[in-house]
DNA sequence: AGTAAAAAATGATATTAATCAGCTTTAAAA
DNA sequence: TTTTAAAGCTGATTAATATCATTTTTTACT
C-alpha cells in the first residue's frame, strides 16, 4: 500500500521521471517544477478531472495507473487511454481553450503530482526541450488514435481485444492485467458479456491466463497475429 | 475548372488564409512564407502523401477538398478527416518523428501550396503565435478524436451517419456534399452497402435530398437530434 | 453518340455481437 | 464470520449490419 500522507515527492529522485517528459530537462528546471507542484495521494476510483470541466493544470503521475476516458450518450465510458507511471496527464486541454474532451479516474492507489496552469504554461513558453517534448506527444498520440479509430472501424471484438491486451501488456508491463471486465470491454468497446466469452476462448486457446480478475498474457506471438499487426 | 498553370499563388492576398493557421501572421512571415513555398495545381483522385512514408514538409491547402484516411489490414479506407481550403496538412508527422500514420488525396481538383520541413519548422521555432496556434490545433484535433472513438465504439452506423452528414455539412458549407458513396461510407465507418440503405432512409424521412452522387441537408435539427447532440 | 467502366442501388442471406435474464463467485462491510 | 453488494459468468434470443450476387444508372472515354 502506498503512503497515504500527502508527502511531497522529490522531483529529482523521482523513478517515474526517466519515463516522463521531465525526462531530459535540466537541475535547474527540475527544481523550478519542485517548488510550483503539489503532491497528493489518490484513492482508488477517484477523479483527476472530468469531462465538460475547464483544466486548472497538468498531472504528473508519480504511482499507478489512471484511465482516460469519454463518456457516450447514454452515460456509458470509453476508454481512450491507460496512463502508466511517469505520464503527464491533461495538458491537450491546456493549449486547446475547450474544456476537457475526457476524464480521468485512478484505477489503483495513485501518487500524482499537479502543476498550475500558469506555471506549467511558463515552462512550455521558455522550455524549448520540455514544449518540444509536448509536441511530439501530441503528435504521436494524435496518430495512435487514427489507428485506434480505424481498429473500432474495421476489426472484429476479437482482434480489437487481441490489440487492447497487447497494449495493456506494455501498460502493466511485468505486472498482471489488473482491470475490471467492465473498464476491459470499455476499452475494446464492446459489452462486458461478449468480452467475458472471448477471455474464456482466449484462455482455452493458450493465450491467456486468468487469474480471477488479473490477466497474463501466454502467447504474444498468437496474439500479435491475431490483433492482425 | 481550376487554373492548371501551376502558378503561384500569393499568400498576402490568399482568400483560404483567414480560415488558416497563418491568419494571424504579420506580414513579414507571410513574405517569409511567400519565398519558401511552392505551390502546384493536383488534379482529382491524386495523392499528397501515403502512409508510412516520411515528410518533406507541410501542404497548405489553397483551393478544393482532400481526404486523410488510414488503411485498415485488408487495405480498406478509414477517412479520419476532409480538410478544406485554407488547411494545413501533414504537420502531425513533422513533430512526431515518425512516418505518416495516414494518406491523404485530393478529392477534386485543388490548388496546393508546400512548404519544405526545414523551413516550416524554422518557423515554428521563432514564431510562437504561429506555434500556439499549431499546438492549439493540435489538441483541438485529439480532443475531437477521442469523440470520434466513442462515437465509433458506441453509436449505431445511423447515428454515425447523421453525425457524419453534419461535419460535412459544415466542411462543404454552402456546397452540396460531394463524395462518392464508397468515401462516405469509410468515413462513417461501414459497408458501401449499409450507407447507401440509410441514405434512402434519410431521403424519405426528408432530412437529406438526393442529386445523383450530390447530397443535400435539408432538415439540420432532425440530423443534430438523430446523432445524439 | 456509342461504348466501356465505374458507381450506385437492390434483394437475399449469413454472421456478429448486443441485449436480457438469471445465476455464481468474489470482495467488502457490518 | 455472516451478510450484502459488486463483479463475473452463462444461456437464450434478438437485432444490427456485413456479405454476396446481381441489376441499374451514371460517368468517362473514343
Amino acid at each position: 500500500m502506498l503512503d497515504k500522507s500527502h508527502k511531497h515527492v522529490t522531483c529529482s529522485t523521482c523513478g517515474a521521471r526517466k519515463n516522463s517528459l521531465f525526462a531530459n530537462n535540466c537541475e535547474n528546471e527540475i527544481s523550478l517544477v519542485e517548488e510550483q507542484k503539489t503532491c497528493a495521494y489518490y484513492k482508488k476510483n477517484q477523479p483527476l478531472f472530468i469531462e465538460s470541466s475547464f483544466p486548472r493544470g497538468v498531472f504528473c503521475l508519480n504511482q499507478g495507473k489512471v484511465k482516460i476516458f469519454a463518456r457516450g450518450d447514454e452515460g456509458k465510458e470509453q476508454i481512450i487511454h491507460i496512463a502508466k507511471e511517469g505520464e503527464i496527464i491533461g495538458f491537450r486541454a491546456m493549449f486547446s481553450g475547450e474544456p476537457y474532451k475526457v476524464s480521468a479516474t485512478t484505477l489503483e492507489e495513485c501518487n500524482i503530482c499537479f502543476i498550475g496552469k500558469e506555471d506549467f504554461l511558463n515552462m512550455i513558453e521558455t522550455n524549448a526541450t520540455l514544449r518540444n517534448g509536448i509536441m511530439k506527444e501530441l503528435s504521436k498520440e494524435l496518430g495512435d488514435r487514427a489507428v485506434f479509430i480505424t481498429n473500432m472501424a474495421q476489426k472484429s471484438v476479437r482482434e480489437r481485444l487481441a490489440f487492447a491486451l497487447l497494449i495493456l501488456g506494455d501498460v502493466y508491463d511485468k505486472e498482471e492485467i489488473n482491470l475490471t471486465r467492465e473498464d476491459l470491454a470499455n476499452f475494446v468497446g464492446t459489452a462486458t458479456e461478449t468480452l467475458i466469452r472471448l477471455l474464456k476462448d482466449f484462455k482455452e486457446e493458450g493465450i491467456i491466463e486468468i487469474h480471477t480478475r488479473k490477466l497474463e498474457i501466454i502467447n504474444k506471438d498468437k496474439l500479435m497475429h491475431l490483433a492482425g499487426k
